[in-house]
This record gives structure tokens, C-alpha cells and sequence, in this order.
RNA sequence: GGUGGGUUGGCCGAGAGGCGAGGCAACGGACUGCAAAUCCGUGUACACGGGUUCAAAUCCCGUACCCACCUCCA
């Protein structure tokens, strides 16, 4: 069985069949950095990185590249409101992005590219238009560069839309554009309007670089003119990566192979807009759920389908993973750690090579999970090891491996210790209801077990004695 | 106007002609001093109206409602 993919621009399910034996180069539509990283952002990343996660979980060597555009007209916007500059509004936003990456165990990409690093080459991308008679300078002395839809016959290829059907762009300044759905790949330098800083020396005067053209020569640079997989949000079909296609196309680069997007993540129905408030940001999200259990949240949904987010399916969600969880804790309590060698199941394979069929396979695992449960039952430590395996390697594959290193957090450094502190404190109050447990007396050994509730601490008791947890819920302090 | 997507049980969420994915919740049973956890069992869902077919949630036609994109929103 191979991995196979949708492709917007075929619009069906395809082999996914790489330029070269092997390997597997991807592009994925980054965030432009202009506010803080939301829910909604933050689901295009987990996507995209299972779908890394599973190319090299299937021996590809994986180049991943993913960018940032770290200047347009809501970066400058934003700077001006704020009265800082417009590089600081954007540096910090990325590194905050990063944070809600971090904390949802996203990897870092094989390298970022960022807009403002790559001036030449887009300048070089833009003559090689010009000279091909696909970008004309504009009429009115702006200084803007546009590229010439009419001029490129299969505009529109990858929406299936033709060019009389669109709506004539109601852009607010048209300035000196032949179509109105032509789109700027350079934006000249508004002296009056936006600072020094935003502008960079080029043939054709000082300027910036427009929206889409930035893509184009990164992957380029990164990927070389043909690459494998191209990825982003729905939105970006139309009009980012049309446009993409279009330039580097017309410039005569192949381009992308595969087109993959990701479907939208809404509240109440309607977009994650900015004018929603904070409690969505990802470090709100993150004082009601764990990193885990919110990319669980999200792995749960296949990637194409919309997902309506609410806290009741996301604290859900974070129910269902505990299961996952609880299984691996008593697991490794009965045999230990096991080797890193785990079995991927049949499904789990078959379902993520069906167009990461993520739900599916976390159906997988957790009829895993079931069977590992009768093995703990059961007492059967060789069955129960291999299922164990078989999850942690599922798990893993998908971003959800409790054990993995990136879950690590400068608050779990030290939960080791508070928890063998609690550890000391519990065990003697477990000693005294077991005592009482041992001469039936329930009402003491109950007492004492409501005491330890009372403390949020849940205590079972086990085959192998008591056990004690924390008890789970929201740490709204009340 | 153009392009595309959706409507599945109490809830989340898959599937895409024939055996009820999986999870959460609920209920019953086993286990337990009681619990918890775990296991077993319990559901006859696919917006509506037609049609094709031995067989339709799945294909076709129609209807309703919802959503996205149409030039700087993941």
C-alpha cells in the first residue's frame, strides 16, 4: 500500500509519487506574523506536521520547509497603532508563534525562511517575469510591479476558475493596474506613508515585496523549481497559491506536485477572527487542557474537514487521550519501558496512508488499547509488552507520544520531585487506611481516602495496593 | 455571478453501494468492602423528496438549510 494524498488541484486522491525515490520536499504556507497565534493557526501546523511525521515514518527523507512572512500591510498597520516598529511587532509574534508550537510538539520545520531574508532572490524572480512578459511595472509611477494575469493563459488553473468569472477586485486603489485581477509581486515605497525601514532598493525603485511572491522564491531556493507537496489553509487556494502557481509557473518552474489543504477550525460558526477576544490564543487554550490533549484534539478531526471548536469537545477529546494515557501509565508500571520497536497495526497503516486518515487511525490505537487492557487483566506481561510498543509507535507517529522529549516543559522539570514530595507525604496516610482496611473498618479507611480527595488526590486501589494520581479538571482554583 | 465544501446516533467524529469505525456520555453486568480503573453487553444514526440497484448514509435527479473562497485571513 502507498501513501496516498489529496490534491486540490486534481481534486481527487492520488499516489503520492515523489520527484525522486525516496525523498519528500515540502512547502507549507507559514504564518504571516502580524498577531497572536490562535487555534485556528495552530491546526494547519499540526497537520501538516503529522503529514511529515508519516512521510518519514515511511523511510522518506523529509524536506521541510516553512515560512514566514514577516512584512505586509496588516505588519506596518499594526506597528503604526502601536507606535513601535513594524520588525518588532513582527519578531515578537513569531517567537510567540513558535512558543504555541513548542507547546503542542509541532517540530521545527527544516529551516524557516522568512519574507525580509529573501529580497534577491524575489527580486531575481520578479526580472525573470518581467523579462518574460508575465510583470509589468505599473502605470502610474508607484513603483508597484504587477503580474499580468491575461498573460498567462492558465491563470486560474488550480481554483478552476476562469478570469471573466472572478469578481473584478475591488481594491481599493487600483492604481496603475491593466486588470484589476492583476496582483502586486513588488509594492513600491509609500514615502509619506510607511517607514524607511519597510523598504528595500530594487530595479525598480525602493519598495517591498508583495503578498505570494515571497512563496515562490523561497521554495524555489529551499526546493528547487520542482518539488514535491505544497501545503496551507483552505483560504490560501485562492488567491495566495493561484498566484503562486501562476508567477512560478510563468517563470517556468514546475513547481509543486501536490497541493494539500487543511480545512477550517471555526468558533460559533464563523472564523477565528482577531475581533474574538483572547480565548482562543493558544496560551488560553493551554490553562484549560494540556499541549497533549490539545493536539490530540486536533488529530482527532481529519484535516480536511471543518471543525467546529468548542471547550466541551475539546475537554472531550482531552478525555478520550486520558484513556490512551492511563493504559500506558499501568502498562509501564506491570513491565516497565519498552524498546522503541513497536509495531505499527495494519490500520493505523492503511488508514494513514488513505490521505492521513488521522481519525481512523486513533481508532487504531485505541482498539490497541482495549487489547492491551486484557493482557494487564490477564497478567500476559509478553502481550501486554507489545502492545505497549504498538502504541508508544502509533502515538508517535502522530505527535502523541507522552514520553517524547518535546513535551518537556520547564514545569515538568520539576514535577518529578514535587511528585515523589507528595509521594512521601500520601504513602503514610495510605499506610493507616490500609491498616484500617485490613480490620474492615470502611468508614476510617474511607475517611481517610476523602481526606486525600479533598486534597485533589485520587487514590485506587489495585491488585498491587493503592495507587494515588492527581484528579483531573480545570485549574480555575476553585 | 463564478468556484468549492457540508448536513451522520445524546455528543464528538470516521466511512463512501452489502457486515453499526472509534471515542465521550448514559444504562446493565463482571471485578471491588464501597469506589476508581478495566473488561463484557446495550444504540437499528446518516437533512428532505424521488430514482437506479437484489442491496443506498454511500450512486443519480430535485429541494431545503449551512459554510468557504473570488486579490494581502491558517
Amino acid at each position: 500500500m502507498t501513501l496516498r494524498l489529496h490534491d486540490t488541484a486534481t481534486r481527487d486522491v492520488r499516489d503520492f509519487v515523489p520527484l525522486e525515490a525516496g525523498k519528500a520536499g515540502i512547502y507549507v504556507c507559514g504564518l504571516t506574523v502580524q498577531s497572536e497565534p490562535h487555534i485556528g493557526h495552530v491546526r494547519s501546523a499540526v497537520n501538516f506536521d503529522v503529514l511529515r511525521r508519516w512521510l518519514t515514518a515511511s523511510g522518506y527523507d523529509v524536506t521541510f520547509i516553512r515560512n514566514v512572512t514577516d512584512i505586509d500591510d496588516k505588519i506596518l498597520a499594526r506597528g503604526e497603532a502601536q507606535g513601535r516598529p513594524w520588525f518588532e511587532i513582527a519578531y515578537r509574534m513569531r517567537r510567540e508563534l513558535d512558543r504555541a508550537l513548542d507547546a503542542i510538539n509541532v517540530l521545527p520545520p527544516t529551516y524557516e525562511p522568512a519574507a525580509t531574508g529573501h529580497v534577491p532572490e524575489i527580486l531575481e524572480l520578479i526580472g525573470q517575469l518581467v523579462t518574460r512578459g508575465h510583470a509589468y511595472r505599473a502605470e502610474d509611477g508607484s513603483g508597484d510591479v504587477y503580474f499580468d494575469v491575461r498573460s498567462w493563459p492558465s491563470y486560474g488553473e488550480l481554483t478552476r476558475q476562469r478570469v471573466d468569472d472572478m469578481e473584478p477586485a475591488e481594491d481599493a486603489d487600483p492604481r496603475g493596474k491593466r486588470d484589476p485581477r492583476d496582483f502586486a509581486l513588488w509594492k513600491g515605497w509609500k514615502k509619506a506613508l510607511e517607514p524607511e525601514t519597510a523598504a528595500w532598493p530594487s530595479p525598480y525603485g525602493p519598495g517591498r515585496p508583495g503578498w505570494h511572491i515571497e512563496c515562490s522564491a523561497m521554495a524555489a531556493k529551499y526546493l528547487g523549481p520542482a518539488f514535491d507537496i505544497h501545503g496551507g489553509g483552505v483560504d490560501l487556494r485562492f488567491p495566495h497559491h493561484e498566484n503562486e502557481m501562476a508567477q512560478s509557473r510563468a517563470a517556468g518552474q514546475p513547481f509543486a506536485s501536490y497541493w494539500l489543504h487543511n480545512a477550517w477550525i471555526t468558533t460559533a460558526g464563523e472564523k477565528m477572527s482577531k475581533s474574538l477576544g483572547n480565548s482562543m490564543l493558544i496560551p488560553s487554550v493551554l490553562t484549560r487542557v494540556r499541549g497533549i490533549e490539545l493536539r490530540y484534539y486536533m488529530v482527532f478531526a481529519h484535516y480536511r474537514s471543518h471543525v467546529e471548536f468548542s471547550f466541551e469537545a475539546l475537554d472531550e477529546a482531552a478525555r478520550s487521550f486520558r484513556r490512551i494515557e492511563s493504559f500506558l501509565d499501568r502498562a509501564e508500571d506491570a513491565v516497565g519501558e519498552v524498546p522503541r520497536d513497536g509495531m505499527l497495526c495494519a490500520d493505523f497503516v492503511a488508514a494513514m496512508d488513505d490521505d492521513l486518515g488521522t481519525p481512523a487511525a486513533i481508532a487504531a490505537i485505541h482498539e490497541v488499547v482495549t487489547e492491551g487492557n486484557k493482557h494487564l487483566t490477564a497478567g500476559n506481561r509478553t502481550a501486554l509488552r507489545g502492545s505497549l510498543a504498538s502504541v508508544l509507535a502509533m502515538l508517535d507517529v502522530l505527535g502523541l507520544d507522552p514520553h517524547d522529549p518535546g513535551w518537556e516543559t520547564v514545569a515538568a522539570s520539576s514535577d518529578g520531585r514535587l511528585s515523589s514530595a507528595v509521594d512521601a507525604l500520601v504513602a503514610g496516610l495510605l499506610e493507616e487506611r490500609s491498616v484500617a482496611r485490613a480490620e474492615k473498618d470502611w468508614a476510617r479507611a474511607d475517611e481517610i481516602r476523602d481526606r486525600i480527595a479533598a486534597a485533589g488526590i485520587i487514590v485506587e486501589d489495585t491488585p498491587d495496593g493503592p495507587k494515588w494520581s492527581l484528579a483531573e479538571g480545570k485549574e480555575d482554583g476553585s
